[in-house]
DNA sequence: GAACAATGTTGAACCTGTTCAAAATTATCT
DNA sequence: AGATAATTTTGAACAGGTTCAACATTGTTC
C-alpha cells in the first residue's frame, strides 16, 4: 500500500549522487530554513538537474525523512553511551532526553516544518505511520532499555507499556522544544528536568498497592492506544 | 507583530461575499479534502475571481482558521447545554469531550491537514499562537467550568492549572481522533471513556495528603509550560 | 565489441498558491 | 448630482513543487 523506499539506488554512482543531494539539502535547511530552501537551489548546489533530485527523493518532504533517520542514528549512539554508564533510572532517562535535544538542536529552525508535516496522518513522515515503524521501534527500544537497565523495579504489567509511554512523553517534549525560543533552549531543559523527576516519582509510586487499580486502567488504556496505531 | 484579522470587511456586500467563499471552501474540503481543493476551484464555486478569495482570506490556511472558529462556536453551545444539566464531574467531562468529537466529525477527512498546519509554530493556526489565543482562552474556560461547576472538590493550587491540563488532554484526544480510522470512530470513543475515568480518579486522588508533593511538582511544571506558551 | 537493458540525468512544461496593479463598484461629502 | 474617497473585484503574472518524455551513461550478455 505504502510507497516504496525513498530513492532508487542501484549503483555506487547513484549512492554518491544521492548523498550529495541530501548533503546540500540539509546544509541549506540549516542555513535558511526549510521554506526558504528551494528544490532548484538544492539541485544547483548539488550540481545536478532539478529532476534528478526528484529521482532520489520523491518529494521535498522526503528529504525530511532522511534527516529524521540521520539524527535518529546519532541519538542512538549518544544515548547508548549514557546507558552503559548509568544505572540510576532518573539519570538514565535524563541522559537520554538531553541527548535527544542536543542531537536535534542544529535543526531547530526547520524542525517546526518537520513536525508539521509529520503530524499529517497521510504523510509517510508521520511518526505513527507504517513507514516510520522501524525508527519508532528502535526509539521505543531505547526507552525499554532505560528502564530495564536501571535499578528501579517496575510492576510487570506496567513494564509492558512503559517504554511506549516514555516514547510518547519524549514526543511531547520535542513538541515543546519546537515551540521553545528561549536562549539555549533553557526552558526545554528545565521542563525535562522537572518532568523526568515527576515521571520517576510516578514510576516509583506505581508499585504501591494502593495504586494498583489506577495503574491497571492506565496500562489498559495504553495498550489500546498502541493497538490503534499499529493496525 | 502579527497579521491583522483575516479579511477586511467593511460592507454588507463584503460580508456576504466572504461568507459565500467560506461556504464554498468548507463544502469542497468536506467533499474532496483539503489538498484536492484548489483555490481556483473555491473561487469558481463561489462565483468570484481568484484574487477575491485572497482579499478575504490571506491564504488557503486561513480558511482553516475560519473552520476552526466555526466548529469551536458549535462546540461551545453543545458543551454549554451539557454543563447546565450535569453536576457530576465525570459526566461533565465526558459530555464535553463527546460533544467535541461530534462537532468535528464531518471534517475528519481533512482534519489531518488542519492539525498538520497547526503544528507549525510559525503558522497563525498554531493552537499556541497569539492569533488563536482568543479561541484557546474560551476553550480553556470551558474546562474550567467543567470542574468548578461540578460537585468534586479540587485543591486550590491544582485548580489553577487543571483547566489548562484538561485542554491539553483534549488536544491529545483530537490528535488520536485524527489518526483514528475505526468505524464510527469507535476507538476514539473508547479512549475517551477510559481516559476520562482515569482522569477523574486522578483528580479525586489529588486531594490525598500523600499526593501533595507530587501534585505540587506537577502544578509547577504546568505553570512553567504555560508561561512558555504565552511569552 | 555490438546489442540490449538497466540505471541515471536532463530540462521543459504543468499545476497551484500567491501577489499586485489596475478596474469596477459602492459609500460619503458638498 | 458631481466629485472624491473607500471598498471590492478582477485577471494576469510569478514562484516553486512536481511530472515526464527524451537523452546519456553504465552494466550485461552473447
Amino acid at each position: 500500500m505504502t510507497k516504496a523506499r525513498t530513492g532508487l539506488v542501484k549503483t555506487d554512482k547513484g549512492q554518491q549522487t544521492r548523498a550529495t543531494i541530501l548533503e546540500a539539502a540539509l546544509q541549506m535547511f540549516r542555513e535558511r530554513g526549510y521554506e526558504q530552501t528551494t528544490m532548484r537551489a538544492i539541485a544547483d548546489r548539488a550540481g545536478v538537474a532539478l529532476g534528478n533530485a526528484y529521482y532520489y527523493f520523491h518529494s521535498k518532504e522526503h528529504l525530511i525523512q532522511a534527516f529524521y533517520g540521520r539524527t535518529h542514528e546519532e541519538h542512538l549512539s549518544v544515548a547508548d553511551s549514557v546507558l552503559t554508564k548509568e544505572r540510576d533510572l532518573k539519570a538514565r532517562l535524563l541522559g537520554v532526553m538531553r541527548a535527544k535535544i542536543e542531537t536535534v538542536e542544529p535543526y531547530h529552525q526547520f524542525a517546526g516544518k518537520l513536525f508539521a508535516t509529520a503530524a499529517d496522518p497521510h504523510s509517510p513522515l508521520n511518526p505513527f505511520s507504517d513507514e516510520s515503524d522501524p525508527v519508532r521501534q528502535e526509539s521505543i527500544a531505547v526507552f525499554a532499555d532505560v528502564v530495564t537497565g536501571s535499578t528501579t523495579r517496575v510492576p510487570k504489567d506496567l513494564m509492558t507499556e512503559l517504554p511506549y509511554m516514555l516514547w510518547l512523553y519524549h514526543m511531547g517534549i520535542i513538541l515543546f522544544w519546537i515551540h521553545d525560543s528561549s536562549p539555549h533552549r533553557a526552558r526545554t531543559h528545565r521542563l525535562i528536568d522537572r518532568s523526568v523527576e515527576i515521571l520517576v516519582k510516578l514510576i516509583g509510586l506505581a508499585s504501591n498497592p494502593l495504586m494498583r487499580p489506577l495503574r491497571r486502567s492506565a496500562v489498559r488504556l495504553m495498550a489500546e492506544l498502541r493497538e490503534d496505531v499499529s493496525s
